[in-house]
DNA sequence: TATAGAAATAGTAATTATTACTATTTTGAG
DNA sequence: CTCAAAATAGTAATAATTACTATTTCTATA
């Protein structure tokens, strides 16, 4: 793989941003900083950056493809009253691995995992 | 919700397909019995039989939605090397929904889980 | 049983995320 | 430096899904 700035950019975006970002928000922060750069950049680089384990991508539910930095194998909870997207605890993930690959024998290389559910927030709370 | 012909032949061939469906592949085999249904039927009925939870929608990490008849809540496996996706076990979604309330407190409604690797059959075989 | 209004449908158009394509530019090894 | 491979910008294309609308189908109840 080649150095781009673009990719170095990109990669800086993700790092900065705590939460979970789509292709369009990833690229409306990037153009602050090059206001050239094209969404197919974004796509090709979130892709390759992925398939290098430098980030994840989030398959949800609902909406489109979210992209996380966070370097460990982690899994999400998405709240559907405050419609939040969370990180678990990267232990929750190696636990659900374990029991999967006991239980079945398969060799597990990759999890995409979206609980749905009502966060602490949320919980008790009237619909909004 | 009303009664339709059309969703009873949707729900029919749900039930009849063992493996999991996309909306086209619903669309193809609802047409054979009635060649004037329309894709949107297939899409709108879809969405509201997942909602009813009479048939489970699965958002997959490659390609698209898929829908699967059976009714007890459970997970899938994909097959990075046959491309195949398999059904787990019930229970092992019952331990990891435990294992995600026990530790985060959340209340869990709903798991959309995806694990990826290698199935049995293709476990040893050569890249093809 | 007749009927009116709500819900569903077919068919088409629109939307949206994502990928493909191409001419040009950037990168880095020799 | 030089040159080929890789990356880019910008645009066009694709594909899944939803929205829209005139018409039809259900079903509760008069």
């Amino acid at each position: 793989m080649k150095y781009s700035h673009q990719r170095e950019l990109i990669l800086q975006v993700m790092k900065q941003s705590l939460g979970h970002l789509t292709a369009r928000q990833v690229y409306q922060r990037v153009k602050e900083e090059l206001p050239t750069i094209s969404l197919g950049t974004i796509y090709r680089n979130l892709n390759v950056l992925d398939e290098q384990n430098l980030i994840r991508r989030i398959v949800v539910p609902y909406g489109c493809d979210e992209f996380d930095y966070n370097p460990t194998e982690h899994s999400h909870f998405f709240c559907t009253k405050c419609e939040s997207l969370y990180d678990l605890e990267a232990h929750i993930d190696q636990k659900m691995k374990q029991v999967v690959e006991e239980t079945t024998g398969y060799e597990i290389t990759n999890t995409n995992v979206v609980f749905k559910g009502v966060c602490h927030k949320c919980h008790g709370r009237k619909e909004g």
